[in-house]
DNA sequence: AAGCTTACATACCGGTCGGTATGCCCGTCA
DNA sequence: TGACGGGCATACCGACCGGTATGTAAGCTT
């Protein structure tokens, strides 16, 4: 196993043992164990278990970038956009119930923003994801798909929050029908799209997300 | 301290450091510290930490339902229903920036679904909050505050996402003032209020929350 | 080939965790 | 007044935690 190799395994290790349980249940042991390394291997790439989580949020994004990009991409119209996002909300989280919430928030909720880096690495994080999401609704308006022009950032928030409360939900009941009817109902509603664009378009992102793979 | 004195005791005391911080770093230890008792008090009352939390999860209910029936009282107009709530929300959980997020979620995150008893006190807490959501959205529905009438069920869950997802923000971004423009705008949208009647309630719930004396 | 650095492996550290065994104190009731 | 049991307090347990000290084998440099 090269350099880079082992570093990488400790990552997509950390994020998958993570992302089934959670930051604090599962410890730097485990983790090598996993990923078939040492500690003295985990410690001489990472200074510290806070300071993976860290890396492990960069490297998260960097995986996910890619699929953001692909639902994003300009050839889809808004519509289509919105339905992939979707979808891919539906595949990376909600495939199986052994995914629940979004890990790095339950994460960070449970490092405590004591560790400023920590606090820091989430911020990046959800800043990114709601800028993603303004460039939805500037589309979706640009378009004429909303009802009315509001607070585009506002809106962008708005989204954030819904998701990650779909997602949270999802932990204590992996009622997948249930969030696969919620989920849509809600963006149409905060985006404010007319009824007459609800659910009108099909996706056009079809890949298998990226971020499965860190999964067991 | 008399026998139920010592096991309220207990209780409040898990709540307040539960809430301001998380289940999996608080230890038995320090709550007993804090609540003033030994360890043998503690396990004379309760059978491990995770039965702590289940018994810890209803006697916060029983805490807030007051509050919640007195925000839900007949004798105030759906409108102002509303605007109870989402006062509520803010004094309960954002008047200071120690508070964020849903403690009961963050923990039920944190703890993992293995213990069943756990779970099923998160679902009861989740089902609890989302019948009142009903209620409230039945009552503004009746009162034709809402623009269309769809799944009420439904939209009770909506909101209750919502909600949840706003709180968890307020953990990493524990900014304010974008949440007190987020959490009404939000529910506004989701509820589908007719524009009409947008943040033209005036609170008439002014009565602290019970919940607060659990903070330090 | 000598010397130095990288990339680990192994053994182990002090501390803390949730949980338990035991016994004392004190109110109750015979 | 003495036996008894609920309500604790104290002392302690083994497991496990994140983190470290030290050793070493392989490669790179000179």
């Amino acid at each position: 196993m090269s350099v880079v190799e082992t570093k990488e395994k400790l990552l997509e290790t950390a994020l998958a043992l993570i992302w089934q349980s959670n930051y604090s249940v599962v410890g730097v042991n485990e983790i090598c164990k996993q990923a078939g390394v040492t500690k003295g291997a985990f410690y001489h790439h990472f200074e510290s278990k806070a300071s993976l989580f860290c890396e492990a949020t960069a490297y998260y994004w960097q995986v996910i970038k890619k699929d953001l990009d692909n639902i994003f991409s300009p050839v889809n119209s808004p519509l289509e956009q919105l339905e992939n996002l979707i979808q891919f909300l539906f595949r990376s989280k909600l495939s199986d119930n052994t995914v629940r919430g979004c890990p790095f928030f339950n994460a960070g909720a449970q490092i405590g923003t004591d560790d400023e880096k920590v606090l820091e690495a989430l911020k990046n994080l959800s800043q990114t994801a709601i800028t993603y999401n303004l460039a939805l609704i500037k589309a979706l308006d640009a378009g004429g798909y909303l009802e009315r022009s509001g607070d585009m950032e506002q809106q962008a928030r708005l989204v954030y929050h819904y998701i990650h409360g779909v997602m949270s939900y999802a932990y204590v009941q992996p009622d997948i029908n249930t969030i696969k009817k919620d989920l849509p109902e809600g963006l149409y509603r905060l985006l404010g799209v007319k009824r007459d664009y609800w659910f009108s378009a099909s996706p056009t992102w079809e890949a298998e997300p990226a971020i499965l793979k860190h999964q067991a």
